[in-house]
RNA sequence: GCCGGUGUAGCUCAGUGGUAGAGCAUACGACUCAUAAUCGUACUGUCCGGAGUUCAACUCUCCGCACCGGCACCA
């Protein structure tokens, strides 16, 4: 049997699951259960990462241990997998043992690779500042230019991964693989980011504590990211090259959201040529989705309400306009109206009806699956749609053009709905015609055996749904049973039921809806129990923040969010670059009040010296600080 | 600033060097088995703008505009 291996990419405990997850797994759950129902031997790999310096602050803010907070997490990414109905063949947690032991085996032949080297950093290091200094940036006396104090010389290692040397053949690998990895933007992306000429990576971090110390020098902690990437070994057995990790690597597809391929098309590869491992055969990058067209954000709000959604329309549903709507491989805009219309343009009306009628016409006339006796017009043509729907799917499944397979299945569905129309079928009903009646119908229910494996994959509850009415068992519902016309056995009792997708009028949506979410804009603020968070007083005062005037204000050459402004202190003029070009235009700026820290070392920004930051808040836009009424300028904020 | 992508009917998108397509939405008609479902017909488009190549361009080339993404950059 071949052996297919998806995975997705292991999510940060730190924050609760998103629609943008939900869409990536529900993408790699296609693909898994497509596979199996192709007789594929399938292995589905997801989880999380619970390691690195993120988690542990995240658990340090609630006031838990690291691994307990891990333990608290880790569900509500299961819960969710378990709602949408992803079916997955392992979780895989970090902090497991088998991950764990792996990881060090994954390290040890990496170190024993030889493309694994120390190196120093050293440099004048300011305490307080937590910073090194340049030595061009220091003056004979070598006093810190901030605290003015004397600096330290301290060294400090690292691991790092030789990428450079991988350069060419990684990117010969991509050219000469134009699948490896699945849409074109995100090749040529990472094509022109090579040329640009690559750097080693650092593996290891030796200020972290929560991770997996380095087999080779337990004073150091492996980077989550490198960790992290191990897992889809670790995970198969790789510890134990056990018959799973035999069978399975390398990966046929990493379904990822498109701003992580890049960890997995060059690090993962390079680290696994070191190794002399054969590479993952797809790296599949999704795009992003968005609420209305904004962009989903935690901040302001702007998020994808799963659980009304799905409460409303049902898993399938959602899992069906997911795929269906957008392009896959590009950013899609989710909108409620516009999964409402999917809902009932091709679920309820196509679908859902289309089941509904032929069983009631067979219930009416035949109680059960009547013999196909009597061949006619438009029989030829809807078995012909049949093997050409088989064919594209196989085609389309392999490109991962999943929105283009739904419609083609749904062509198939349409034409079905086309057939007991042009056939008149219900008007057959007298003892001449009653033969080619129970023909036709016959092929109908056909028809919807094989839509119900065609859509298992996308809507697994669905099909099941479909094949309970038409009386088959629910679990042998494998391609090879569809492969040829006239499976369906004849003179089984059918079993109608309740419509599989009813309509929802506009009252029960509103009643289904649940209350307008509390709007989670302020993110939870959590209480800072860590000590090692807080300042003293004294830290704080030594900010110097002045109330200023923008006097001037122009774009930076050659640079898209640098704006150079000067600015009136009152005592003293400075001038000051900030990175808000996005979100100001220089006419808008100047009169404005802002606060400056004036004590910040001066920086030369793209040619440009700055003297001075603004405050601004900094989350998914910028906004400028400033004060409620205006104050003489110069005056010290505090 | 450099590199790449996109711009086609109200919406979501396909598409080919020879005067433009699908689904949804809309209108009208047919049908009444079915979840006010289904089926048929029709409708709208300066195929972003401009120049060029060509007998002929929406499709090729160049320039420009808008939007998106990558890199540089964000003290």
């Amino acid at each position: 049997m071949t052996a297919f291996y998806v995975t997705t990419p292991i999510y940060y405990v730190n924050g609760e699951p998103h629609a943008g997850h939900a869409y990536t797994n529900i993408a790699a759950d296609v693909l898994a259960r497509y596979h199996r129902l192709k007789g594929y031997d399938v292995f589905f790999l997801t989880g999380v990462d619970e390691h690195g310096a993120n988690v542990h602050k995240s658990a340090e803010n609630e006031g838990l241990a690291p691994q307990a907070y891990c333990d608290k997490m880790a569900p509500t990414f299961t819960k969710l997998w378990q709602r949408l109905n992803i079916s997955h063949d392992i979780f895989l947690r970090t902090t497991s043992e088998m991950h764990k032991r792996g990881v060090r085996k994954f390290l040890t032949a990496l170190e024993a690779s030889g493309d694994v080297y120390k190196d120093t950093y050293e440099g004048h290091y300011c305490r307080p500042c937590e910073q090194f200094f340049p030595e061009k940036e220091l003056t004979e006396e070598k006093i810190c230019p901030v605290h003015q104090l004397p600096l330290e010389w301290v060294e400090e290692e690292n691991y790092f991964f030789r990428l450079s040397k991988y350069q060419e053949r990684l990117s010969s690998h991509i050219r000469e693989n134009p699948m490896f990895i699945h849409l074109e933007p995100r090749r040529n992306e990472l094509l022109s980011f090579l040329e640009a000429g690559l750097e080693d990576v650092s593996i290891s971090r030796s200020s972290v504590s929560w991770g997996i110390p380095l087999p080779f020098d337990p004073r150091h902690i492996a980077y989550v990211w490198i960790e992290a990437l191990s897992n889809y070994m670790t995970a198969l057995g790789y510890e134990t090259e056990s018959e799973r990790y035999q069978t399975f690597w390398p990966a046929d597809v990493h379904m990822m959201a498109k701003d992580i391929t890049r960890f997995h098309a060059l690090i993962w590869p390079a680290m696994l040529m070191a190794l002399n491992l054969p590479l993952p055969k797809h790296i599949v990058a999704h795009g992003w989705l968005t609420k209305d067209g904004e962009a989903l954000s935690k901040t302001r709000g702007i998020f994808i309400d799963m659980d009304t959604d799905i409460a409303t329309y049902g898993v399938d549903a959602f899992r069906y306009y997911l795929l269906r709507e957008f392009s896959f491989g590009n950013d899609g805009d989710y909108r409620l109206s516009r999964l409402n219309a999917r809902y009932h343009a091709d679920l309820a009306n196509d679908l859902g009806n289309l089941l509904n009628r032929v069983l009631g016409l067979v219930g009416k006339h035949f109680k059960r699956v009547p013999e196909p006796t009597t061949p006619g017009e438009f029989d030829d043509e809807v078995k012909a749609m049949h093997r050409e729907t088989l064919q594209k799917l196989d085609a389309l499944m392999e490109t991962f053009a999943f929105d283009t397979a739904l419609e083609t299945i749904w062509g198939f569905v349409r034409r079905i709905n086309r057939y007991i129309q042009q056939t008149e079928v219900w008007t057959l009903n007298t003892p001449e015609k009653r033969p080619r009646m129970g023909t036709i119908l016959y092929n109908g229910l056909e028809a919807l055996r094989i839509i119900s494996v065609l859509i298992a994959p996308f809507m697994p509850d669905t099909a099941d749904k479909i094949r309970q009415q038409l009386n088959l068992p629910v679990g042998a519902n494998g391609f090879d049973t569809i492969a040829t016309w006239g499976g369906l056995p004849k003179n089984l009792a059918i079993a109608r039921g309740e419509p599989i997708f009813p309509r929802i009028d506009k009252k029960t949506r509103q009643k289904k809806a649940s209350p307008p979410p509390s709007p989670k804009a302020a993110p939870k603020q959590k209480a800072e129990k860590s000590p090692s968070n807080l300042i003293s007083f004294s830290d704080f005062q030594k900010l110097d923040l002045r109330a200023a005037k923008v006097i001037a204000a122009e774009p930076v050459e050659g640079a898209d969010r640098l704006l150079k402004l000067q600015v009136d202190l009152g005592a003293e003029k400075r001038q000051v670059v900030a990175g808000i070009a996005a979100h100001y235009t220089p006419e808008t700026l100047i009169g404005k009040q802002v606060i400056v820290v004036t004590n910040l070392e001066p920086v030369t920004l793209r040619g440009v010296e700055s003297q001075g930051m603004l405050l601004a808040a900094s989350g998914d836009s910028v906004v400028l600080a400033t004060l409620e009424t205006e104050v003489p300028l110069g005056t010290q904020i505090r």
